[in-house]
DNA sequence: GAATTTTTTGCAACCGGTTGCAAATCGGAT
DNA sequence: ATCCGATTTGCAACCGGTTGCAAAAAATTC
């Protein structure tokens, strides 16, 4: 059994409010004390009890990070990055998968019953109305990858999926692709939705190019390989732009499959530049999201915001852009 | 701030003992009383803090994850598994991220200060003297993926490496190659140095087959390609036996790079068969490790021991099989 | 209906800490 | 040595629950 508190104050020959002074910084303790509660407990292995504090301190340094994204390897980077940038303001991840669709309501008691300080949604398919059930309860929530737009009583991070779709059609109609196409992920996730609007709105200027659209089932190789193959036997565009990095992926199979050349016969362009979108034998062009960022500033939101509870909900919003690799064609001259 | 027992028992008119008994299951309470309590609790939106509770219960159903691996996508198929099973026995994952290489003994006290019930440490790498240390202070952990010999006081669950070297090396001879390679991970890792010790046993026994070994700096695709690089400057073997699946990719694009066929030219067998194994354009021939029955096994092994923390150590070991894919050629006739 | 057994309930102490407040101690000035 | 203000210390209540024990209530037996 561990040493606690009062086993110290024992073998010390003082009061536990003195042992418990030594352990809080700022608390009034003269050096002498100090020392001889330090020599005792280093002696009994003490350290102290953070759930015990937290009964009266009413924090726990502890963040609920929620995510219903276990397959895209993306995430995988997402999770190193959020657990580090935690750690590294003294906060504990406690990992939460929605993945298995049980009643997130649950989840959001369950957060409520450790005690969580706050509250990290890293999604864009988890509905608003997730974050704002943490809100209501008083817990501070951050949805990050979240839309803006969406639930503007919620601190959100990420970026502008409009300006990112525009941005790569802009990118298609540099390189003077005639005939280019949307193909999303699924079509329900607003960052699906909000990427085609972009997408459109930037075409809208350039009537004489056309467009198609369509959407995979999912973000992963398969849905996007089953969707490019159902394509390629109607009839395909010039070039297409994919919801996601792991979905371009799946397309550049497809497209290879049918003996077709990228980027000559058919150009990719991808979204998030995962570390893979990087391998020499994928070197797909994509466009960056710049998750060390959003996720850095997620962490120093969550501080903020447990410093000051009632801050006034803010969007933070980071600009992407283009990682040119080898799946477009040149710039026309 | 959410509603206490004190305010539950209060507003049902009842002493905070019937209140924590209707809510502590196996507690003597009469349906009556129940009902009344039930009652109050609901209209407070009531639900009792888990960390105040794991004061006198002494249990907090915190389990600690640990990794220091956050760079292979096969872990976040690991850590997707690992967040699902314990959430199905009513555990919680308190994620730790061992990457940054500070002090591993800060997280065996930090660990220990959230009190968790149990720790699991995922990973291949770590030494066994961190694992060790949360036994030594009675704090029940699980070993996946360690090596089962070097700490016989913990509890491990994974796979036999060695017999996994024997099955890669019997592979590749019933697949007449002659010159064969050993493309390890780290040669610091215990499962590179199990690996290669059962490679070269089964090989002891074909004399007639030359054998190679070198090593990548990390379980990586970078790592992977650039040894293979390296090698195909001075001549290579026929097939190669590498540490790990993204190694592999990695070894795979440097090989097409030299303009060299595979299987044709030379043949790669991977480790672990991650999603990515499969995927049309990569069709690597692999050893699966059963990831879903090693973890499953190991939350399994976690909550027996939350029953009988004194229970004896034990190791659990799975075995592989070889998935056949493009990589390889064809068996002899 | 009384006696006995079983079930339900409340009291009060406790889990491991923190903290407001008043008492004790200290240092410096006189 | 005396007095005063500033520090340091301990007391005791509290954070939000649980639980052993004995008293009270209900159920059973005769």
């Amino acid at each position: 059994m561990a040493a606690t508190l009062k086993d110290v104050a024992n073998r010390a020959g003082v009061s536990t409010s003195a042992v418990s002074r030594t352990f809080t910084d700022g608390a009034s303790v003269s050096v002498k004390m100090r020392r001889k509660v330090e020599k005792a407990a280093a002696e009994l292995g003490y350290s102290p009890n953070f759930l015990a504090r937290s009964l009266t301190t009413r924090r726990t340094k502890l963040i609920g990070l929620v995510s219903n994204n276990f397959h895209n390897p993306i995430f995988l980077e997402v999770f190193d990055l959020f657990t580090r940038a935690l750690q590294d303001h003294g906060l504990r991840p406690l990992l939460v998968n929605l993945s298995n669709e049980t009643d997130p309501e649950n989840s959001v008691q369950m957060l409520q019953q450790y005690s969580v300080d706050g509250v990290i949604v890293a999604s864009s398919t988890l509905p608003p109305a997730f974050s704002m059930a943490f809100r209501e309860r008083q817990i501070p929530v951050v949805n990050t990858f979240g839309r803006y737009a969406s639930s503007p009583d919620v601190h959100v991070v990420g970026i502008d999926n409009v300006e990112a779709g525009r941005m790569a059609a802009r990118e298609l109609i540099a390189r003077g692709y005639r005939r280019v196409g949307f193909l999303g992920g699924p079509e329900a996730a607003t960052s699906t939705q909000d990427r085609f609007k972009g997408f459109c709105e930037e075409l809208a200027a350039h009537p004489h190019i056309k467009r198609s659209h369509s959407f995979a089932a999912a973000y992963s190789f398969q849905a996007g390989r089953a969707e490019m193959l159902r394509l390629l036997e109607t009839g395909h565009e010039e070039a297409y732009f994919c919801g996601d990095d792991v979905l371009s992926i799946g397309v550049l199979s497809a497209v290879r499959d049918k003996n077709l050349k990228v980027p000559e016969d058919i150009g990719i362009i991808g979204f998030n530049d995962m570390e893979m979108a990087g391998w020499e034998n994928i070197s797909l062009t994509t466009i960056r999201q710049p998750i060390q960022h959003i996720i850095t500033s997620s962490v120093e939101l969550m501080m903020a915001m447990l410093k000051e509870p009632d801050r006034y909900p803010e969007a933070r919003l980071f600009p992407c852009h283009v990682v040119v690799r080898a799946t477009l064609r040149p710039h026309r001259a």
